[in-house]
DNA sequence: GTTGACATACATACTTCAGCGTATGTATAA
DNA sequence: TTATACATACGCTGAAGTATGTATGTCAAC
């Protein structure tokens, strides 16, 4: 039966890496077969040592490829923030409990595993991870920059360190939800750290 | 040479754990060896497999002692927060760049990996992490509530909600800091996030 | 438009190997 | 004399990777 047409390759090739993304995101790294992969699709080991070097290879292009996707994906899910008000809902939005058929957790869930693979996949994630939070971080940065100019922060604030401590707490808190740390009432106290995050930043209440 | 005395037998024990918590916190559960645990203390898996009753056990009683010592070790370096600007510092010490010496650090490290476990430690050490956790929240609720008697809070602060929010942040970040992810200027950080806390919660400023 | 040759996209079967667990040996404490 | 506290040697298994088979798409040549 065999030889598909390019089409059907590429196919095949989207296929794989969407399993490879629900394996790896309920396993981790040695506890996921390729076998176990390749059969959720219908195919055989033989398919993906055709498409990809290895086991770290496929890890390799799954995150690369799939991390990309999937934050344009919850961008335009979610909306991003612009003003100080929208940035308390982005966050609210994202500490929600998460959705586990959501590309974008399963992807998240995969890459803080980051310390039990193999070198070559780990530091290649560190990069990305760290990217997506300097990413985030410019965001905020932005937009207190706008505010400040805005006069409604305090005019003593550094910018540059508050949206530093802005990013790094709600990012721990996006972490703890996703490995079902906290659950109980992150949403409520989201509204705590918003609030307490306000005070500190806002010349006056608006 | 072999048969030692009972004495020698629990040195024996408490070495192996050590060389345990060690490779445990480096590598990753499928990566470490029993082999290289013994090796390390000049032991053979004999050694080992006459102690525990496999690699998953050795690594459930790990946690199991270590995590209670290790915990005590740290109360008394860094020592109990009792007032609120107690707490301040005992989060600023808690979130230096982690010596990675630091028992309290390894087992840490070891207990934030439990994704990567067999079922059964997983599920156990889930179990100590929330207590820990619970634990933690506990001690700022008794700070939070003396503070409130003394006129110190604001009155209408929800003391359950504002601990919860405030061991999750903190928790949140010290996870941060100890994969790395964030590094940089958390100290400077953890200032703004404390005086954002502080604004929400106090009446006035002290 | 046929026809061959070659490349493609896999499937199958096999090799390899690391590491767990076990069975057994053994010298000594008790 | 027996149980202890290991060391040694080995069997076994699972999964990665490899080698090979094979049917079919594709494309140049006629």
């Amino acid at each position: 039966m065999p030889r598909k047409t390019k089409e059907d390759s590429i196919k095949t090739r989207g296929l794989l890496l969407e399993a490879a993304l629900d394996v790896f995101s309920e396993k981790s790294f040695s506890e996921v077969t390729l076998s176990e992969i390749a059969e959720r699709v219908g195919m055989t080991k033989g398919a993906l040592y055709w498409h990809f070097k290895n086991k770290s290879d496929l890890l390799s292009k799954l995150i690369g490829e799939i991390c990309l996707d999937s934050e344009i994906e919850f961008a335009e899910k979610i909306g991003e923030p612009e003003t100080l008000a929208d940035l308390r809902d982005y966050y609210k939005k994202k500490l929600m409990p998460p959705d586990r058929n959501d590309r974008f957790m399963k992807i998240h869930a995969i890459m803080l595993r980051r310390f039990e693979w193999p070198e070559d996949v780990r530091s290649n994630v560190f990069t990305l991870l760290k990217n997506q939070i300097a990413k985030e971080k410019k965001m905020i940065n932005d937009i207190l920059h706008r505010a400040m100019k805005e006069g409604i922060l305090r005019q003593d604030i550094e910018v540059e360190k508050a949206s530093s401590a802005i990013t790094s707490v709600f990012y721990g808190l996006f972490i703890l939800v996703l490995n079902e740390i906290v659950t109980d009432d992150i949403i409520k106290c989201t509204d705590f750290i918003c609030n307490a995050f306000r005070k500190e930043l806002l010349y006056k209440e608006n």
